[in-house]
DNA sequence: GATATTAGTTAGCAAGGCTAACTAACTCAA
DNA sequence: TTGAGTTAGTTAGCCTTGCTAACTAATATC
């Protein structure tokens, strides 16, 4: 690679993450709404595909046992997720979203794609095809597919 | 606008959305290596435009004036960054970074901005030209230009 | 059946949000 | 010019959400 095609590899990827950092913060601005916590909002988003054990959860939402444990309890308090036995191994709890939760959390998902397709609004034909290849790309690259929602947690990035 | 176009823009927001927050979670890995935190990073990142006040800084970090006086004390504690006096008004606290602050951020960017530009390296001319177009699309539908950078405080997505 | 492993919980700490209440400094009008 | 109001920042104290260490209970293994 030529150190010209290198610098402009390093500008765009410059941009691609300054582009991602204000595109969520933008989108973040309505999660408060939802009256549930980004870190509740975002283990529910896992529970859309189906109950899961909090081993599960926690490994995809990426922070310890203890931590989605206790988030679970509080999101269980909330009425938001429940806690079942599994009743094949009596050490595995499952954990199921209510209907309350899956309702704050298709509200929050709403507000925030509403955020950005309001940005997307001004788009031409040739400003959508380049972001459909461009998301498309970036799907691939990072290997998912249907890439589940997480809401923000504390992050501001 | 007709529903199935009006499906189709949710759609691409849908998945833009997604992308922004797979492709930050996976740029942020590096960040603890910098030796300085996410809240840290992103306050050194305004302090790259130059001396703020601390309310400065607290607005443009989108927290209270509490939040960033306690982060600074931090942050001086660290070496990252020096409070002067204003000489124009003894309220006013200005806030620099230092040379260490900037080298952590420095560090820290190239660290974010590498896994991306990894991430882009299977590009071919066709996708850079999506990717660039899809860019400068996000970046004039938010209104900025040149965006300054900010870490991930706790946000996961 | 004894031992090791695994799933989850509890306890306690740190970081980083917040509000309320405070001090110090500045502004302005009587 | 001085007293009231405003503004910048700090302190104190709370909450959430990360973490590790240490524990219990259940399962698996030898």
């Amino acid at each position: 690679m030529t150190p010209a095609a290198r610098r402009t590899d390093w500008e765009l990827a410059d941009r691609l993450h300054s582009a991602a950092i204000h595109l969520l913060r933008r989108a973040r601005r309505t999660d408060p709404r939802t009256g549930v916590s980004a870190a509740q909002l975002s283990a529910l988003s896992v529970l859309m595909g189906g109950p899961k054990t909090l081993g599960d959860l926690a490994a995809a939402e990426q922070v310890r046992a203890p931590t989605m444990s206790r988030l679970v309890s509080e999101m269980k308090r909330a009425g938001v997720a429940r806690k079942l036995p599994d009743p094949a191994d009596g050490r595995v709890v499952r954990v199921h979203a209510t209907a309350k939760g899956r309702r704050a959390l298709a509200r929050g998902r709403a507000m925030r794609v509403e955020a950005i397709r309001h940005l997307l609004a001004r788009c031409d034909p040739e400003d959508q095809r380049a972001l459909e290849h461009a998301v498309g790309f970036i799907e691939r690259a990072l290997g998912q597919r249907a890439a589940p929602w997480r809401s923000a947690t504390s992050d501001r990035s």
